[in-house]
DNA sequence: CGGCAAATTGAGGTAGATCAATGTCGGTGG
DNA sequence: CCACCGACATTGATCTACCTCAATTTGCCG
């Protein structure tokens, strides 16, 4: 297995006591003394979208913590059509499964500009030994990660299209304003719904004329919620 | 929320020191001290197929390890399907999410007779802070959680009807005997597929015709499968 | 034997896939 | 500034895989 080389841009070593969104990710409880005994560099990069962070099947040394941006999840099919597997974003570690497994179990790119630290496994490994703070972080991570693999399972992959696509845009309504909800291109819309990306378009569209959504911009990303409450009638 | 009462068989507190899967899960690497430090009964319940082990929304005060038997978790639609997120077997853990939750976020239920311990919350907290040889067992199971999770996303709920129920098969073979494979009622498969049941009857029924598979029982329950590679034909 | 639950099979309808054309935005170069 | 181009969204017209409705069969059990 050669490691594919990841097209990341390195800008420096992150300096976690200070960092902006540790309160939300693994190191929150951590105190001084644990700091100052992380020997490893901390790697804060930034990729590009389109890039990938790690492969499917590619040795497990890090995880990483997602600072902005957002990423995708996936698994290719052996006839090369993408499955989206889930969604991370800012708080959200991806690669989880390096503390447990000398691989990676699905494929990890950036779908916008994004920004991660990169945690070497023996960090974690150091950390947990030495003080039992970061224990509750990381129930916390694989908590979030079992409960947003069912919730996709059991929201976006689940009865009509036009249900599919209305829990979608909820799904992605902004957290700062949630009259907002930013989607992605049509087809990768299909691949995380399990739809073709015209079937999505028309979903759209209808829900568009229909006055329950209204484009906020000309090439169909960001829409406003106008009428929630039909995004959220269930019924088939 | 009323908690609406178990129908389960009380069948004594839990010797975990003597128990024959403990090696499996989340005790295996407690060591004689550990034990005598558990103060909180643990219980060893049986369950009938159509049991509730918990509700979604329950309160969430112990979790349940998967001494026997196969359990299913599943989110009931707003019309009142059920959407079958995932299936628990021997060893599995049902409920992790009691350890950084207040409430269970499926319901878990019996498919097959069940026999599962009962441990309070409190009692992994309790041994968590004593001793940090849990803790790798804790990771391990909510690795196998999520992995578990994206595999049902990726196998089973994706490409056409007749890839869905190959892979189905593929999942569902003994541990013990790879050649046999036991599947459920037609209309349990199609809830775990996103299927209908004649579909799934009907793919069940060419799989067999073809003999790629072939019945052990005349209720369609567990099959012998003679062309493994047949089923593992990705293609479409 | 009769009755029930579940699997199978058939016939026809439909949601979503497929194939194809058109429209729109944004960038690039003259 | 405008012409051109590529990427993507939209829309239309068919096609088909799966759903729906319905009848029949099979095994199980009192």
């Amino acid at each position: 297995m050669i490691p594919i080389k990841t097209e990341s841009a390195w800008r420096g070593t992150s300096d976690c006591q200070s960092c902006g969104i540790r309160a939300m990710v693994l190191f929150a409880d951590l105190e001084q003394q644990d700091f100052e005994s992380i020997h490893s560099p901390i790697d804060d990069l930034e990729y590009r979208p389109g890039h990938s962070l790690y492969q499917e099947g590619e040795q497990a040394l890090s995880l990483f913590t997602v600072r902005s941006g957002t990423v995708k999840l996936l698994r290719m099919t052996p006839d090369g059509q993408q499955r989206i597997v889930r969604l991370l974003r800012a708080g959200d570690v991806a690669g989880l499964e390096a503390l447990t497994s000398a691989t990676f179990e699905n494929e990890a790119v950036a779908m916008t500009e994004v920004s991660v630290c990169c945690i070497p496994v023996g960090v974690i490994h150091d950390l947990s030994r030495r003080s039992p703070r970061i224990h509750a972080q990381l129930m916390k991570q694989w908590h979030h990660a079992v409960k947003q693999a069912d919730d996709w399972l059991a929201d976006i992959n689940f009865g009509s299209a036009a249900r599919r696509v209305r829990q979608f845009i909820l799904k992605m309504r902004h957290t700062t304003d949630p009259e907002l909800s930013t989607l992605f291109s049509r087809e990768e819309m299909g691949a995380m719904m399990g739809l073709k990306l015209e079937t999505v378009s028309r979903e759209v569209s209808a829900l568009s004329k229909a006055g329950v959504i209204a484009p906020m911009d000309k090439v169909g990303r960001t829409y406003r919620i106008i009428n929630a409450a039909a995004l959220n009638a269930d019924d088939q």
